[in-house]
DNA sequence: GTATCATATAAATATATATTTATATGAGGA
DNA sequence: TCCTCATATAAATATATATTTATATGATAC
């Protein structure tokens, strides 16, 4: 439970949640949205994966997240974060990104 | 929200919130049953307060701590923690200090 | 007023967490 | 096979958070 709020509790992984409630994204494209460098971000997924939040997919060279399962309430703290939280500029960032195929 | 979850993603602070769901108590209880320092117990408290997870009411030389009445979302979340979270031994001591009467 | 009690705060230190920079891994493509 | 791309990991550093120890505040009792 520690662990779990302790995921939550910063705001670079917030932006990745909100992000991942679009559908899957691969880690370039979280990058490119996020505007932050490849390592940082591989670090905030791994601390969600961990934490039981989110869940990957492998294919070829690339690395998909997506919003994990989860339990009741996982999925409740989840809704709720997507609710309130908003970054319309990370997610404008996300559609330039996709249009450019900045990752191929 | 960063911040409420913050308050969250600590063993310590689940430990306050759970005896809070008692009722409210004040410091030197809360102390006792915790089986912690003052200092460390007043530090925890102000960050649940500064949360808004937790009020304080002063009566002379007491201070006594209480679940805060707080929006929906903070109010699920104490329900779920109380509910998920377990710590007996904290009961325990806390009883065996109120009939000792540790604070007088 | 002085002593004592409950609590908070400050300063110093310890520990955990995040960030940066550099490098490793492993999949495809030339 | 060698090169490039996407991603992860490691090491070094920076920053935030927690803990300890000491002291301050403010209330009551003597």
């Amino acid at each position: 439970m520690v662990k779990l709020f302790g995921a939550l509790s910063d705001d670079t992984r917030l932006r990745i949640i909100k992000l991942l409630d679009i559908g899957e994204l691969c880690v370039c494209d979280i990058t490119a949205a996020l505007e932050l460098s490849q390592p940082k971000v591989s670090f905030h997924l791994s601390i969600l994966k961990e934490a039981g939040l989110i869940v990957d997919r492998k294919d070829g060279k690339w690395v998909y997240y997506s919003l994990g399962a989860g339990d009741l309430f996982t999925r409740f703290l989840i809704i709720s974060i997507c609710e309130k939280y908003s970054n319309d500029a990370d997610i404008k960032r996300l559609e330039n990104s996709r249009n450019a195929r900045a990752c191929q």
